[in-house]
DNA sequence: TCTGGGGTCCTAGGACCC
DNA sequence: TCTGGGGTCCTAGGACCC
């Protein structure tokens, strides 16, 4: 390779929901938790502590299973607001080392020290003070991966958890691809796991082998994407926040605590969601001009139906007079309904002034309605329809971002 | 007590316009 | 009367990530 190699720089939080919550609260730690919604409703473990992990537990498990492998855990309803402020205080720390920081997830980062890792004496001693800092500071542990790009970085720190120090120099990444199962690359799923098994390329090695052109006769551009990725090449930029893309979609999805058929309250969730939906738009200054409806029925079958409109909405009944109209064209009576969702995309930014923003009378009352709920808590004010609503903490959307106002809970 | 919630990107077919 | 092709938008569905 050329003498331009990057030195990137992968750094997770060990089970960071789980760790936090055991830091909080001491007498959690050292015992089994999952971190997860509402204990009582229907959701899945969001984060599980090592002493969890131990027993087998995962994230995304349900929580009967986890309460199967493991009887005594202890579950815990999240804290995002307190998610948020940790990570934020950890990422500020980041940028004593570089101004490269991209955020991947609330507990994920890449950092790009190939500029500035000799003023500190390379990137290793960058890890440890990194790692010191986050476990003086909050208690946390975090895993390190160094590699000359963002896919190998990611890869290797996930090799020696928790509080791992992993480094990849180039020299050794055609050693360690040969005999990697290509399903340790992040972005290489069950689906395409199963594919690639079809075709007999089980490793990373056979996957940077195989010729380019039947991969992408049967990926698409996929293909030579794959390809790279099992010889360990990943170009892409270390992109810090403010050359972030833009934000495509805004939407929020709910699962109901019991499968129903019952219009009113099928409208009733519609609304509450499309009103989330709309503040949150409002809340960064979007508009969009799709609204995408989500539909799953009982028996897990999922369906979308979209619609785009002339001219931008940010308003949440307008939303909801859409989403409405979508869920009568998609319904199938009498079947089931478990989870309803909706999303606004085709987003603008800043259009409150133009002619093309359906809504620039009513955004004086909207400020005000905004306001109050900004200081007293999500719909103080709200419709007289939604007084009746589902309470209960949300756990954190992985979309978050750093300056992002306080998740939504319901 | 079977299977959360919030996103992005890609594909593919049809409509419509030039 | 018939023959195209390219580009863009819209919609539905699928894969993947944390």
């Amino acid at each position: 390779m050329s003498g331009l190699e990057r030195v990137v720089m992968h750094i997770d939080m060990d089970a960071f929901f789980a760790s936090v919550e055991q830091q909080t609260f001491p007498f959690l730690r050292g015992k089994p938790i999952g971190v997860c919604g509402d204990p009582e409703g229907r959701t899945v473990i969001a984060a599980a502590s090592y002493e969890a992990k131990r027993r087998g537990v995962k994230t995304a498990m349900t929580l009967p299973e986890a309460k199967k492998l493991c009887p005594e855990i202890i579950l815990v309803s999240g804290h995002p607001a307190k998610y948020v402020d940790t990570s934020t205080r950890i990422l500020a720390f980041y940028a004593a080392f570089t101004d490269r920081v991209e955020v991947f997830s609330i507990d994920e980062a890449f950092l790009d020290v190939t500029q500035t890792a000799h003023l500190f004496h390379g990137p290793e001693e960058i890890a440890r003070s990194i790692k010191s800092y986050i476990k003086e500071h909050f208690g946390l542990t975090c895993s390190v991966g160094i590699a000359p790009n963002k896919l190998l970085a990611k890869l290797c720190g996930e090799m020696h958890k928790p509080d791992g120090l992993t480094t990849v120099h180039p020299s050794e990444v055609a050693a360690l691809m040969e005999t990697l199962p290509v399903q340790e690359l992040c972005g290489i799923g069950p689906k395409t796991q199963e594919k690639l098994n079809r075709l007999g390329i089980r490793t990373c090695g056979e996957l940077g082998r195989y010729p380019e052109k039947q991969l992408n006769g049967i990926f698409g551009i996929v293909g030579s994407h794959l390809k790279h990725m099992g010889q360990g090449v990943d170009e892409n930029p270390v992109l810090p926040y403010f050359h972030e893309p833009a934000t495509k979609s805004m939407g929020h999805s709910f699962t109901l605590d019991k499968d129903t058929r019952d219009m009113a309250e099928i409208q009733r969730h519609l609304l509450q969601l499309s009103e989330q939906v709309g503040r949150r738009l409002r809340r960064d200054s979007f508009a969009g001009r799709t609204v995408s409806l989500v539909l799953r029925y009982a028996d897990f079958s999922t369906f979308i139906k979209q619609h785009s409109l002339k001219s931008y909405i940010d308003d949440g009944l307008r939303i909801y007079q859409v989403g409405i109209k979508l869920f009568k064209e998609l319904y199938q009576p009498p079947r089931l309904v478990r989870l309803l969702g909706i999303s606004v995309s085709g987003l603008v930014r800043d259009l409150k002034q133009t002619m093309a923003f359906e809504n620039a009378r009513a955004g004086s009352l909207f400020e005000s309605l905004d306001a109050v709920n900004d200081r007293y808590g999500e719909f103080s004010v709200a419709r007289a329809r939604l007084q009746e609503r589902t309470p209960g903490p949300r756990v954190i959307p992985p979309s978050w971002r750093p300056g992002a106002p306080t998740p939504v809970t319901r």
